[in-house]
DNA sequence: CACGCTATGTACGCTAGCGCCCCGACGCTT
DNA sequence: AAGCGTCGGGGCGCTAGCGTACATAGCGTG
């Protein structure tokens, strides 16, 4: 029963589901290794997996051409990829990218799709997770077209060290500029004022958050108010 | 029976549905006039009714602040709005606005949530619609931080044109700014330029579309790619 | 321990779009 | 017919961010 407990805990969407639910989703769940940088959809591609990290988390890039692409949501411990086969459609139109290596709870298509009708308490909050998703899309259209790098930088690594868990993060300028859509030089310099004012360290790959508070002031107010629409509509239990 | 002919041909998320769903809807539904420049719905208000535009149509607006505010979707007699009560939350993040005049079906939460149950197509239909909505937002993401302004007004009067079912839109350069969140003096040149290419003509709020074909082609890809993946998804019979 | 790769710093000219402002023109109202 | 409010055109200096390029500095490997 411990092993249930930790289940309840890995992932946030799991949490609180009455047993009689976990005994259905541990029944047909396997446990995965996700590997830095693999690609786990293509855009377009049909989804046969969906994925429950647990301290792995995937960056999901929306790609109008090769140069064109940038990161519009991400699935950590407090979601899942593969969402849109609760909507009945089993295709992806983003790019899913292992962005944090870990392990993540994996069922193929199929048996998620009999599992959403056995475990109507776990269909309900995976809704509730897709409205939260839409709210944070619609929120990222304004973010992106309105906020400066420095500050859209600070939101996203805040929201990277949430789900990585840890202070220590594995990035790269380049990696970050992919990640924003925008040039590494345009990194590099919000990455020297965030330095600069203290509230990061960082060296070749490795960025280190020192004043996390410090970080929440400086980003745009859309980080606060994605983790407030997160907490009122999927309460931890 | 003409009159439920027309229903299911009224809007297109309500097209071909069968009778028995059908004759669910009309008993519950009122046909209500919707007023320019209305405002249906303000950011975090509580989700009273649910409409379904037939000849009007609805901008959704992502604010996040009283200047920074930018339209991240429609909703026009391809879609609804209230859409988020499919997922089981009857709140909106965004600011629901009438962009154009005209007829729309509208239920109160309460039936509509009762009408899904008793209408399994429709309920699986508005899951596919949220995918849509999802999957534009998502590109939306992209296109608003990488297009240029003439460009993504073109791609906004396509849309708007669909929507609206005709060649004349009533359209400010003020309210477009607003609608594409740039100034008004950014829209002025983007419409000079497409009337200099003979894609529009406009005079004191008075937009009308010459040439759709070459204003599809003045457009960015995102107007072609969300047309495609509705009629993939949605398929109107 | 030297080499080479990768990550970061920096520079230069350029463009889109910004904020702000003023003007003229149209058309509705009185 | 006059007046006024609305709409569109245009100008000004400014900034963020672009594309490109090159230089330095760690680090791993041979």
């Amino acid at each position: 029963m411990t092993s249930m407990f930790h289940v309840a805990n890995a992932n946030q969407l799991l949490a609180g589901l009455p047993s009689f639910e976990q005994d259905a989703f541990i029944a047909v769940c396997e446990t995965v290794e996700l590997v830095f940088g693999e690609v786990l959809l293509q855009p377009t591609e049909t989804i046969n997996h969906v994925y429950f990290p647990i301290d792995s988390f995937i960056s999901l890039i929306s790609k109008l051409d090769s140069d064109d692409q940038i990161e519009v949501t991400m699935a950590g411990r407090e979601g899942m990829l593969g969402i849109s086969l609760v909507l009945g459609i089993d295709e992806s139109p983003l790019l899913a990218l292992v962005q944090g290596a870990g392990t993540a709870f994996r069922l193929n298509a199929v048996s998620f799709q009999a599992l959403l009708l056995k475990c109507p308490v776990l269909h309900q909050r995976l809704k509730h997770y897709i409205y939260v998703v839409m709210c944070q899309l619609a929120r990222s259209v304004a973010c992106n077209h309105f906020h400066r790098i420095e500050a859209r930088l600070a939101r996203w690594l805040l929201m990277t060290q949430d789900r990585a868990g840890c202070d220590q993060l594995h990035l790269t300028h380049e990696f970050l500029a992919m990640m924003l859509g925008v040039r590494r030089a345009g990194i590099t310099l919000a990455a020297i004022s965030l330095q600069t004012r203290g509230l990061i360290r960082y060296q070749r790959g490795e960025i280190t958050v020192l004043d996390r508070p410090g970080l929440i002031e400086a980003a745009c107010g859309c980080y606060n108010q994605d983790c407030a629409l997160y907490a009122r509509i999927l309460p931890v239990a």
